[in-house]
DNA sequence: GATATAACGATGTATATACATCGTTATGAA
DNA sequence: TTCATAACGATGTATATACATCGTTATATC
């Protein structure tokens, strides 16, 4: 029996999903993501910060009072889900979210407990940073560094 | 008065809260995967599936049938995370997942209508991927994806 | 053979993330 | 001045992700 590609229903555009797996750009990155991820929140866990409130209260910390929109684009996240993210933090009283009326942003500003958690979380992140430089070695972490802010750059909006 | 850092309570340990969002790891690998991952959604938004149910079906396509703890490693994901994610996709008949009793892990294969709906995500994945390369340029998605790749080894379990 | 261990899936809870959409309002164009 | 547009936050819905924990059971140890 002649099993051609038509036959088989299988044409030369179809992918190869061993392929796909290793050279997806998104798959590997968030794989990734996920794998140090799950460090650096087990780290900040002592803390009782996950890595995503940690680094709002870095940014908080830099630039406070802090536009929401700038802090939009400080972490590339959607509109609705800075919003949401924003809600624990609030409710927990690290930072203090002031509305804007109409089309004005609000503004974050980091409260004293805010700050206060922030200072206890550095040890932590130190050691999860520390750790991750050393498992993927100074040269790669600073190549990989440049290689995400090169990423996020040509594809956030 | 004098402002000396124990009397200001900041002492030399504590962060640089603009220096921890420039090298923060994860940080840096999680707002480019956002950005990323955009970008892969709204493309196979056009087949139905995200970026994750098509890497899942991806490797089911691989390597069906396909014990369930092989796919975790594949995607560094935790157990009970894995286990729901392929819910939808199981109740959608994109795959069919077979029990294991007790100890026993349980498989999942492709189906038809699995095998259907990622051969349809091909183009569409194709474009993206295509897309991704031409904004990191060919040289700096090689490394990128060697660094990720060497990331996940040396993070994941 | 009895028992401790460990791997598995399921579930409860919490955060993360996005899109569509709605109501509000500031701003620019007619 | 009126009116269309656009940016904002809020909400509904869906997927993503993890940890703690529970009950089940295979396997290893004694």
């Amino acid at each position: 029996m002649n099993m051609n590609p038509v036959s088989r229903g299988v044409s030369a555009d179809d992918l190869d999903p061993k392929a796909v797996l290793e050279v997806c750009v998104c798959h590997n990155i968030r794989r990734a993501a996920r794998a140090m991820a799950r460090r650096y929140d087990a780290a900040l866990a002592g803390a009782g910060l996950t890595t995503g409130q940690f680094t709002i209260l870095a940014a908080a910390a830099a630039l406070s009072p802090l536009a929401i929109p700038v802090l939009r684009e400080i972490l590339a996240l959607d509109r609705t889900s800075l919003n949401r993210t924003l809600k624990p933090l609030e409710q927990r009283g690290l930072i203090e979210v002031s509305p804007g009326a109409g089309r004005r942003p609000g503004r974050i500003a980091l409260t004293d407990d805010g700050a206060l958690a922030f200072r206890d979380a550095g040890p932590l992140w130190r050691a999860a940073q520390a750790e991750a430089a050393q498992r993927l070695g100074t040269g790669r972490t600073g190549q990989l560094l440049g290689l995400l802010t090169g990423a996020t750059a040509v594809f956030h909006d």
